[in-house]
DNA sequence: AAATACTTTAATGTATACATTAATATAAAA
DNA sequence: TTTTATATTAATGTATACATTAAAGTATTT
């Protein structure tokens, strides 16, 4: 699932339409037939079906057995259990990274990250912020070296993009989130561990309440 | 991933291979071809590649470019990261199950595992403890209602389940952890939410340190 | 006998073929 | 016109066909 292994067609179809349906080019509500889609991306059916077999299991899209495939929305409810796993997760993460007492030189990528979203807030630049954000979250589970917290991790922020970016436009600047992000990093650097898990923790859950209190004031009941 | 919708024989293949591979009649290092396990199960080899890239993202199986099939070994490195993770999971689950103050009518299915694990225990078969404890993990999480929770805390599940039925065989009988179950419960009826966060914890923490130790005590470096 | 080149085998990755059947369109009946 | 029955269409689920190519086996050379 992560490795390059699997044969080209396939992993050619499931990364593109991954990607497009990040991208919201596939929008959700999106219904295609196999022959359409497979013809667009120039292949045959059976390449396509085995990415979007992975695509569903994923829980990016759903294969109706006889109407053909859909692009799921994520709903608010998605949203809080998508949540409610992350705040589960990486507050552990970040604890025992803490533990760990790593010289700065490695967490340069943490570091990296926040200051790529500082700079995208000076450049008023949402999507490079969304992008930076969504390193931090990544490296940080990197370096972490769980691969099973890194991978479910992965799906469930591939899960959640699409609503991330289009509330990010319709909150206030993430100011406040940046600087969790900065503080995070500094009690990683310190070795402090209880504070980065409280930290991290109360970030994840902010972000996840304010979230959901956009999707309910705006209406918005998928995305 | 879950629904009984997928075509007939590719879910077929996917729940019985899974179903070999818990039950250790595919042992790990075993491999095969397609058109061998094709014909094994009766079937072409579109419906089987369509349920081995399933278990391939389930992590169960690997299917190597030019070389075959392998069933996966369990590293104690797995184990390590499967127990991380659902160390971070279950007691968040179970704090917010406690919070909830449900009736006990609603928790029987824990309770009713509960009492399986005493009479597995009495009846002296481990076979049976295994599958009450699955069942109250899995029971748990139903409860809780978080689709993502319940369904990564399954897939971990299945990958240790091998593990931790040989292992079960070499360690004292766990009555220590089907009281803890047990208590657990209690705190959940009683809505006491940081002594059921706690206790589970705790639980999580010593099962996993304990088969770590097992695995490393009989030098047994892969399952 | 060891090393190299060549041949054969067979497994994968992919395309295509085809039977089944749900969905739609069309025609017949009320 | 509305309803029901029938015919048509076309998408899925699956089998089969086939080109490619790694690996195993054989022959050739040294």
């Amino acid at each position: 699932m992560m490795q390059k292994s699997r044969s080209s067609l396939v992993n050619d179809a499931y990364r593109r339409l991954k990607q497009e349906i990040r991208s919201n080019r596939l929008p959700p509500g999106f219904h295609g037939t196999e022959p359409e889609m497979a013809e667009r991306l120039g292949m045959s059916r059976t390449p396509l079906r085995e990415a979007l077999v992975l695509l569903e299991a994923d829980g990016l899209v759903e294969m109706k057995p006889r109407r053909g495939i859909y692009i799921l929305p994520i709903l608010p409810q998605d949203m809080k259990e998508i949540y409610e796993v992350l705040t589960a997760i990486e507050p552990e993460a970040v604890a025992s990274l803490a533990a760990r007492k790593l010289p700065e030189k490695e967490l340069m990528p943490l570091i990296d990250a926040t200051a790529r979203m500082e700079q995208a807030l000076e450049d008023d630049d949402l999507e490079a912020w969304a992008d930076a954000d969504d390193e931090f979250h990544k490296e940080l589970l990197v370096l972490h070296g769980n691969k099973r917290l890194l991978s479910i991790a992965s799906l469930l922020f591939d899960q959640a993009h699409r609503a991330r970016v289009i509330t990010l436009r319709m909150r206030e600047k993430p100011y406040r989130s940046t600087a969790e992000h900065k503080t995070v990093v500094e009690h990683i650097i310190k070795g402090e561990i209880e504070e980065a898990r409280n930290v991290y923790r109360e970030h994840r859950e902010r972000a996840g309440a304010e979230l959901l209190a956009i999707l309910a004031k705006y209406k918005l009941q998928q995305l």
